[in-house]
This record gives C-alpha cells, sequence and structure tokens, in this order.
DNA sequence: TCATGTACCTGACCATAGTCAGACGATCTT
DNA sequence: AAGATCGTCTGACTATGGTCAGGTACATGA
C-alpha cells in the first residue's frame, strides 16, 4: 500500500510528504486556536510580536485586506494586546506593537509551537531525534533555495550595499583584500545599459549576490558573486552564476570572463564545475590570481 | 541570523522547519481553492475521491459535525460531483462516491498538488532532487513512526485478525510455518483478564501488532510482535516492545518470556538491544528455535 | 494654497465554517 | 414485538473570514 523506502520518484515523495506532514504538524492553526481570539486575530498578533510593524507592512505580509486588518487590530487593542500609535515619520501611517499583555499571550503562542515540536519529537530515541532534525534541516536548505528569487537591483540601493558589505567581509577574512574606492567605480558598470547586478532573495533577506558587466565587445565580466556562508551546498552558487550568464547573453556578448582568488576555492570549483576554462590575466586587478572565461553558445 | 548547518537543537530545527516549509508550501489548502467551491466541500471532495466511504468514515477521516457533513454532501450532490446511495449491509449507513463528473474534479485537485510538487522540486538540479526526496522521506517515516497510537483490540476483531495474518504470512515467507488452529487457542489467552493485544495504528491502517499473555504465576509472554516492512527502521519496533512490556509490568508480571525463530534476525537483535537474554527452551513450540527473557524491575 | 494622492478607518454586506437539537427510518436487543 | 440504539438528515443558529465603497486626516507637489 505504502513503500517509503524503495520510492524514488521525487515528485511523488514530496507529495506524500506533504500530505502526512501537514495533516500531523502542518496543521499550524492548531497552536493559533485555542487561546480565546480567532485565528485571523491570533496570526496578526503573533505578526505583531515578531516584529513592531506599520499597518501597511502588517498588511502586506499576511495578505490581508485593509478594513479587515483594521477591524481586527480595533479588536486586539480593545482585549489591551497591541498598541497603535501614529508614526512620527509620516503621521497617516501607524505603529502596532504589543502591550505588556500582548507579550504574555505572544510568549503563550510560542509556547504552543514548542510544544507541538515536543509531541514530535518525544516519541522517538534521542537518536531518531537527531536524524529527523538532520533531515529536516537539510530539508529545509533545500527548500529554501529552490524558493529563492532573483531580483534584479541598483548595485547603489541599500539592499546591494548590504550584499556586497558581507561579500568584501567574507574576502578579507580570506585574504589581503582591501575595498577602497571599489563601490563608486564599480556600482557604474554593474548598471544598465552595459551591466546589471542581481540579489537572490529568501524571506526578504539577501542570500546570494552577483553582478554582469561589459568590459569589451561581445565580452561580459562576471562580478561579485557570493553566497551567504549558512547557504552554501544547496546549489545558489549554481542557479546564481547560470543566471548570470542568461542574462551575458542578453547582452549580445559572447563570452563571460572573471578573475578570483586562489584562496576562493568553492567558487573555483564551482567555475570549473560550469564549464570555465582557466586563461592568462586579462586585467591588472591586484587581488586576482586566477583567471577563467566561457564562451556563451 | 540563521544557521542552518550547525544547528543541534532538534526542537528549534522542527520548529523552524514547520515556520518555513508551511509558509512555502503547506499552505495545503492553496491548492484546494479556486475550483469553484469551498474549502470544506473541497475537502469532502477530496477524500471521497481517494476512496469512497460511508458518510461516518468521512466524518471520522476530515473530524467533521455529522450534520457539516451532511449539508456538504447536499451541495456536491446538487453539483453533480457526489452519489449517495444506501449500503445494502446496513441500510442505516450511506456509501458516498464519485460520479464521472467528480472524478474529472478531482483530478483537477491531483494536477494541481503535483504542479505544486513540481515548483518545489524544478529549480533544484536532479541530484538536489534526489537529496530532498530522500530528506524528505526519511523524515517521513520518523514522523509517521512517532505519531503512530497503541490501541488495544481484542484479538479476534478484523482488525487483529488482519494483522495476524500479515504477520503469518510473513513467517511463512520466513520459514517453514503451519499457523493451523493457532488464532482460536491463542486468542483466548491474549484477552483480559490474563493478557492483552495491541495495535500500532498509522492513519487508520494497523502498521505493528503483538500481544501479552500469562504462562505462570508473575510470568508473562511477549507473542506475535510484528512490524509491517515498510515501517522498519523507525524505531516502531523498540517503542512497541517497551510499550508491551510496560502492559507486563500491569498484570504484576516480574519476567516476561518470549520465543522466535531464527530467521527472524531483525527481532532477534531487537530482544537482545533491549536487554532480552537467551534461555532454554520454556515451551513446546515447534516453530521455536531461540527463547528469551528478561526481567520486569 | 489647492488639487491629488496616501494610509487608515468605518459601515454594510455576504459566504463559509461549524454547532446543536431534534426527526426519522433502519437495526439490534430482549 | 417493543424499546433502545444507530446513522443520517434537516432546521435554526452563531461566529468567522473576507470584500467593497466611501470617509477622514495627513502629506506632497505645483
Amino acid at each position: 500500500m505504502v513503500r517509503y523506502m524503495i520510492d524514488v520518484d521525487p515528485m511523488a515523495t514530496v507529495r506524500r510528504f506533504n500530505r502526512s506532514y501537514t495533516q500531523r504538524i502542518g496543521a499550524l492553526e492548531d497552536s493559533f486556536l485555542g487561546l480565546g481570539l480567532p485565528l485571523g486575530a491570533t496570526r496578526l498578533l503573533f505578526e505583531v510580536g515578531v516584529q513592531p510593524a506599520t499597518v501597511q507592512a502588517l498588511r502586506g505580509r499576511l495578505g490581508l485586506d485593509s478594513g479587515y486588518v483594521s477591524r481586527l487590530l480595533r479588536r486586539l487593542e480593545a482585549d489591551g494586546l497591541v498598541e497603535v500609535a501614529a508614526d512620527p515619520a509620516d503621521r497617516r501611517r501607524r505603529v502596532v506593537s504589543l502591550t505588556p499583555i500582548g507579550e504574555k499571550r505572544w510568549s503563550e503562542l510560542e509556547a504552543r509551537s514548542d510544544d507541538k515540536a515536543k509531541t514530535l519529537l518525544e516519541p522517538l530515541s534521542e537518536r531518531q531525534q537527531r536524524r529527523l532534525a538532520a533531515c529536516l534541516s537539510e530539508a529545509d536548505l533545500l527548500v529554501r533555495a529552490a524558493t529563492v528569487t532573483f531580483e534584479e537591483v541598483d548595485p547603489a540601493s541599500p539592499a546591494a550595499r548590504e550584499a556586497t558589505g558581507m561579500y568584501f567581509t567574507e574576502l578579507r577574512r580570506r585574504f589581503d583584500f582591501d575595498d577602497a574606492g571599489l563601490d563608486r567605480r564599480d556600482a557604474e558598470a554593474l548598471r544598465p545599459p552595459g551591466g546589471v547586478f542581481v540579489l537572490a532573495v529568501s524571506d526578504g533577506e539577501a542570500v546570494a549576490c552577483g553582478g554582469v558587466q561589459t568590459i569589451g565587445a561581445g565580452v561580459g565580466e562576471i562580478k561579485r558573486m557570493w553566497v551567504r556562508d549558512t547557504w552554501r551546498g544547496a546549489g545558489l552558487g549554481g542557479r546564481l552564476l547560470h543566471h548570470l550568464e542568461e542574462r551575458a547573453r542578453n547582452f549580445r556578448h559572447a563570452l563571460v570572463r572573471l578573475d578570483t582568488n586562489e584562496t576562493l576555492t568553492e567558487a573555483i570549483g564551482l567555475y570549473e564545475r560550469s564549464g570555465y576554462r582557466p586563461i592568462d590575466r586579462y586585467n591588472d586587478n591586484p587581488h586576482a590570481t586566477h583567471f577563467f572565461e566561457k564562451p556563451l553558445e
């Protein structure tokens, strides 16, 4: 009837997991019920508790109608669980935050989530608990990686600056890197019409980045490829590289080049696996030790 | 901020997985919406499609009120999606099944589930898809094992007969086993007050069984320990054995014995791991080659 | 300063989800 | 054969979830 071990069709496996898991725990709602508040109000309370936010932000995060959220907030307010105050920066906006009583309710929600996880783990031996945790952790990484979205942003935007900042920090840890003055020059080249800068975003957070610029007729260059350390091993780098090559193709480049430092072994491995061949130095980048290129068919 | 790989707390891992997974796919409901039917009716339609059933069974599977299910059925009937007919065996009961139109709608639901799984898998490389499938498959087995419930049933009940039937089939495959007349005799001993027969149930299906009987003053005997082949390797046997020892303790037994056949190597391994020591033959069971006992503190 | 737009709110409205108390025929028990 | 029980259905009812059309205060740009 059910054959867990010998199954090899990934799609069937995912479907079976979805069905069995959501039936058992996935009823996320369960833990959101029984607090004396209806589900919608509880979801809102939880969201406010994660981080105080404007009404607008809450609406966005939960995907709810403006009037509906407003009504829910009145209810939470009447119950003394949240406070709503005008945003000093823009008095049309209103900021919602938890009252002390609200905090208490919120931690009850947390405790319920803990309980649910505990019920699931308790019957298992310690070894099995660790196996389950390992499986879910790896699955989580893969699922997150699969649902990452690539967004084209201006290389001077705050989000892009933050990502490149982390990239530079990483470089500094690996070798004697100095980024003085880099930002200004590069930002120009990584902007349309000759270039592009891409962020990989998950849960509103940049987890990888990279750009393409034009360095000659028909020749593009991949720049600032970076993957957050906690996201490595999920194939994100390969997907990003592929995405950037696609963009280079759109620029009518017949060839992409890139340089890198010998200490960045994962990156070098990725380039080699992805069809890049070592070439001679093609620029005067003092930090680069290895140079690659790949023809785009 | 998030550290996937170095996390070792199983509870935190489970919680994080729940949150991220349900956010991305777990919204099981998504695929149940947009069919022109409300959620409740769609859930019922799906359940009927999995297997035609009595109203009672549907109520149980979905955990819904009798009146509510009846109303939903009237709606599905009016839409020409299901047929309701009296059960010939008991004309109070009514059996629900899909009409051809209903079948068509049901396969739309299936297609939606497939789509959802596909969206998740598509961005991943084939190797990663296999890794994800392997992780989810193992997690699924562990989660199912953790949520199994132990139910005490009469050894002559249909559910118990079915489980022991599968047990005997297994024995026949392993060695020259003959169950002639066993049922009748054993059933008596595995019933209160002197014994008990336990089924491990998952999704309404028996996945393991076992019993305890009294064979002397203060001495119990474990009988008919069986775990469905697809459920092995999840520690279910150990939990069941532990559960049965608990029951034996309730009978005030100071000692439990059991016999087994040399071909049942997994079982022998389990007994040895669980503190059972080999002893001399204590009965005339022609099929038994190995004998064990364990003192209950 | 005035038109225009934005952020949030209120009232009116509706379908869905779910509960509960009988009603009614079929079946089981004695 | 009568009474109890079971399985399903109907009617009456409630709360929840969600939409929509204005309305009001604030912000912005010409």
